[in-house]
RNA sequence: GGAGAGGUGGCUGAGCGGUUGAAAGCGGCGGUCUUGAAAACCGUUGAGGGGGUGACCCCUCCCAGGGUUCGAAUCCCUGCCUCUCCGCCA
């Protein structure tokens, strides 16, 4: 959510930085809905106060043992009154919640202007696309050999956008996974969780899932209101929800390895084939908990850490910084690394790495305590894939095959695998 | 699943329906003392919000949501959560 206090006082410097994303701010709303708010709220606390000093009068009379029903008599009438302007009050405040949570993050003044995907700017390439000398094969061909990866049975089992992996391959998934986190705590300083894969509603209102994108997310049946987590993110960064984080204790790091779960509504027709875009994939992901200060900086550092992981498996890719028509509802700012897919002739998403600043913080009151104030803040939330596993195992098996179809293991994974160099 | 107990400030923990936003302790912060630190002592210390140029004034919050009352942390109902015992169980 956005500051109200912003909001109220410089409406106009908040419309100008939304409209950089496409969003137009409705001030005519907010200027109207804000005038009732402080007229009902001033009305509101003066009977409130009224409320309270009466009742007082009329405590400390009855303790002198004086007679209270004149006082009773007089305070006839006040009770229905308020209760009146209160409901009036948290009608207007509720809609002016329901208006403020339509309401995206502002983008940072680093963020490339532009509409869709093809503004977004590149900012740096790793490693070359190898040069194939024979005719290359994608995933799903080369899975299809000894039955490595089974999209028909997942279908039986399931239904479309599933798979089944088998032996060696399965494994490799699982090197990968074990691999990252690996790196990540070793070498990035990161504390690895484990976490619900159900969360409920406070949660996802708290990473912004809710209200606006329940099409996205899979609920689970019963009173509870679960919905499956379509990213650690959601669990993760609500670790600080309703918690002041000491200043001693930050940065706070996060590394979280899950399955996760997207109803992928309105991505029909679109990367079809393959394990792309599925219902379900696991994912490493990195959360980071900082001061203010700094979240710029750490924004660039975990955007290393994600990168680090490619590096080290030997995956070409390049990182893009996204322009504020295609950045995320809740980010300031969005840098997506893309892996080199050859039977794609493409670099594709395969992380994702965002600084929230306070937006999230401020929907879930996740604070930290300024030494220099000696006041609870706002921090700032940043997560980032680190990396996404399926997109992964995908990149490896096409970027490493040879002209027999056999996948060839990176040096960083094969103390995972046995020992084994092929696939 | 059955039976009981409980949810109060960063933590522990008091709180006859009426100056209780809340005792006390711990922790934090400031100070005295000390070469420095510890100890001791003194002081201070919840969060969110509204109004006013300002000194300042006011409102809300004792798990959540309802209710009773002139007045609720305190009484009633519902929900959620935690703990103990029994049963079952990966």
């Amino acid at each position: 959510m956005l500051d109200p206090k912003l909001l109220r006082n410089q409406p106009h410097e908040v419309a100008e930085r939304l409209a950089i994303r496409g969003f137009d701010l409705d001030l005519v709303k907010l200027e109207k809905l804000e005038a009732q708010r402080k007229e009902l709220q001033i009305q509101m606390q003066d009977l409130q106060n009224e409320r309270n000093q009466r009742a007082k009068n009329i405590g400390q009379a009855k303790a002198q043992g004086h007679d209270i029903q004149p006082l009773l008599d007089e305070v006839e009438g006040l009770k229905i009154k308020l209760e009146e302007i209160e409901t009036h009050f948290s009608t207007v405040e509720d809609e002016l919640n329901s208006y403020y949570q339509t309401l995206p993050n502002l983008p940072h003044e680093t963020v490339p202007h532009g509409s869709s995907e093809k503004d977004n700017v590149e900012i740096r390439r790793w490693g070359e696309p190898r040069q194939f000398n024979f005719p290359i094969k994608d995933h799903v061909e080369l899975g299809e050999r000894n039955n490595l990866m089974d999209f028909a049975t997942a279908t039986k089992l399931t239904g479309s956008r599933f798979v089944v992996l088998n032996g060696k391959l399965a494994r490799l998934h699982r090197a990968l996974i074990q691999f990252m986190l690996d790196l990540h705590i070793a070498e990035h300083g990161y504390q690895e969780v484990y976490v619900p894969y159900m969360v409920n509603q406070a949660s996802l209102f708290g990473t912004g899932q809710l209200p606006k994108f329940t099409e996205d997310l899979f609920k689970v049946e019963g009173e509870q209101g679960y919905h499956l987590i379509p990213t650690a993110e959601v669990p993760v960064t609500n670790i600080a929800r309703d918690t002041i984080i000491e200043a001693k204790d930050l940065p706070k790091k996060y590394t979280c390895h899950t399955p996760c779960f997207r109803s992928e509504a309105g991505s029909y027709g679109r990367d079809t084939r393959g394990m792309i875009r599925q219902h379900q994939f696991e994912k490493v992901e990195l959360v980071q908990f900082v001061r203010p200060e700094d979240s710029y900086k750490a924004h660039e550092e975990l955007t290393k850490h994600a990168e680090t992981v490619l590096q080290k498996l030997g995956l070409p890719y390049r990182v893009v910084a996204l322009c504020g028509g295609d950045i995320g509802f809740c980010s300031a700012k969005t840098y997506d690394i893309e892996v080199w897919l050859p039977s794609q002739n493409c670099y594709r998403e395969i992380s994702s790495c965002s600084n929230f600043e306070t937006y999230q913080a401020r929907r879930m009151q996740a604070r930290w305590r300024n030494p220099e104030t000696g006041k609870p803040e706002l921090l700032h939330t940043l997560n980032g894939s680190g990396v996404a596993v399926g997109r992964a195992l995908v990149a490896i098996m096409e970027n490493f095959q040879d002209e027999a179809g056999q996948i060839h293991i990176p040096e960083v994974l094969q103390p995972y695998m046995g020992s084994s160099k092929l696939l």
